[in-house]
DNA sequence: GAACGGCGGAACGCAACCGTTACGTCGTAG
DNA sequence: CTACGACGTAACGGTTGCGTTCCGCCGTTC
């Protein structure tokens, strides 16, 4: 049997490898050296570095993120939005995630892995928050959820990722009240 | 005297080579194959990867947009996202920008390369925007321009260059609807 | 027509990784 | 106490890329 401490140091050091130097730089013995373990722990375990960060990515993505219900829109989205912005400027995931973003670009299965893992859960809860909204009066019949998860996310990701500018509390509630306006305008 | 030719040669080969294995994997042995050339020539332009990529990436991204003025802050609205969703849709810029993005949140001096590319001319963009708009009695006037780039790029950088997801042109409508509202409501 | 300089090509020594293999150690299960 | 299996280490041959050097070719300049 596999030991269970050897495959969580692993995992540790592929996620910071990840944020160091990137996919496309990562290598197997890299790995290993930071895990203080040998290669053939890794090779006994996947059989390639695609599967392993594969399996490994999906692991710590598909963690459900708990659907915000705070019984109101504009509570919900603010707790979203404290939410996602909280996990965007965690040290490990801002780098990891823009940079599996852009490799998912040129590679078909990341690119599956990534919506499997992302698309599919966020989407999700832009949905509920959407439906909640509508149930409750708060937002017109035909709001478009798809439309939401642009207004909502765009805006943090482009801020906390791209631009990599500051989020002030100030600058949040601002983005929140703007998005808030916009959904209802739709 | 270098040979112009040569060098434009290069140039494309290195654009070729970032969208298809990234800044990460690029080589200058790959970027010499490519363009048809010697190693030797591209040595004699740049003294290694770093400084090579960054001159012709910011070369390429200072050219100029030219700024929308079309008489009405919805009209410059819908021509500024029609220009950024076309650029980001545009083969080449889709790989690379995301990933030069991803490779600045862990080597400064990309970042600061494509700060002082990108954002002080995009900023402008947006600065000059939300000006014409308030003098125009348009928006009210404490507008944050800030907020108005965040609300305008990100949802379209999103859409685009995040989840990768069409974008057609009734969408690109009711997002343009939904960011009026939300600048006015600000 | 001679000198110069950029060019491609080839090879250099060096380093990093690949994925695989052989070996000896050590903990655990039977 | 024995057998098994996961472990780390070390080495394998092969590939790729680095940055440099030397060569011979060729077009331009004077």
């Amino acid at each position: 049997m596999l030991r269970g401490d050897i495959t969580v140091a692993i995992r540790n050091a592929v996620m910071n490898e990840l944020a160091e130097v990137g996919y496309g730089r990562l290598s197997i013995e890299a790995v290993a050296r930071r895990a203080g373990v040998g290669k053939t722990a890794i090779y006994r375990r996947w059989s390639n570095k695609l599967e392993m960060v594969m399996e490994i990515i999906s692991d710590v993505a598909e963690r459900k993120v708990p659907l915000p219900d705070t019984g109101s829109f504009a509570g919900d989205l603010e707790l979203l939005m404290m939410i996602v912005s909280k996990a965007l400027q965690h040290r490990i995931a801002s780098q990891i995630i823009p940079d599996l973003m852009a490799e998912a670009a040129r590679n078909p299965q990341i690119s599956e892995t990534l919506q499997r893992a992302l698309r599919t859960h966020q989407q999700a809860v832009g949905e509920k928050l959407v439906g909640q909204a509508i149930h409750r009066g708060e937002l017109p019949e035909g709001t478009d959820a798809d439309l939401a998860v642009d207004l909502i996310l765009g805006p943090l990701y482009w801020r906390l990722a791209v631009a990599r500018e500051p989020l002030s509390d100030d600058h949040l509630e601002k983005l929140t009240a703007a998005v808030t306006a916009a959904l209802r305008a739709s």
